[in-house]
DNA sequence: AGCCTTTGACCAGCG
DNA sequence: TCGCTGGTCAAAGGC
């Protein structure tokens, strides 16, 4: 149970209720198409006004969903992110670690990045020892 | 030609 | 002590 006590403090995002709002806010569809053309399974990924590096996938049995890893991209950043997903229309995204640096995408700043700024902020309370509502893996 | 993504293999931790 | 699962690394392929 080691692994659910808060020693790694992740955030758990409803990528569903994510792509509504980048929907929303982005009239133009900005979300980065990820396709797995080996075992046909596709993942959207929404921007987040940071660049990510990918550098891995695996098939979590307990969960039941592929886990994506990824990095940010600027080497000062010790940030990492984590995809969820079962189906395109089941998507959790969780976060580690805050950002050393502002968002580089052209995202920020414009006046359509609530999106990228909520998730900002959920960054920011991450990092701020206030660690998010965890999510229970519990296998089924 | 260079960069990014994907995948298989390896390592570490836990039960 | 062994087996299993999760996480990360490095190489190859594609764009």
């Amino acid at each position: 149970m080691e692994k659910c006590s808060g020693k790694e403090h992740f955030l758990d995002l409803q990528l569903l209720d994510w792509m509504k709002l980048a929907r929303e806010t982005h009239e133009e569809d900005r979300e980065e198409q990820d396709t797995d053309h080996r075992r046909g399974q596709r993942l959207v990924l929404p921007e987040d006004g940071h660049e990510w590096k990918k550098y891995g996938q695996k098939f979590i049995k307990k969960i039941g969903k592929f886990r994506s890893y990824f990095k940010c991209r600027k080497q000062e950043c010790v940030a990492k992110k984590r995809v969820e997903w079962s189906s395109p229309d089941n998507l959790r995204i969780l976060y580690e670690g805050s950002h050393s640096h502002a968002s580089s995408s052209s995202i920020q700043g414009t006046p359509s990045s609530s999106a990228a700024n909520q998730y900002s902020l959920y960054a920011q309370v991450f990092g701020s020892d206030q660690p998010p509502s965890r999510p229970h893996h519990q296998h089924p």
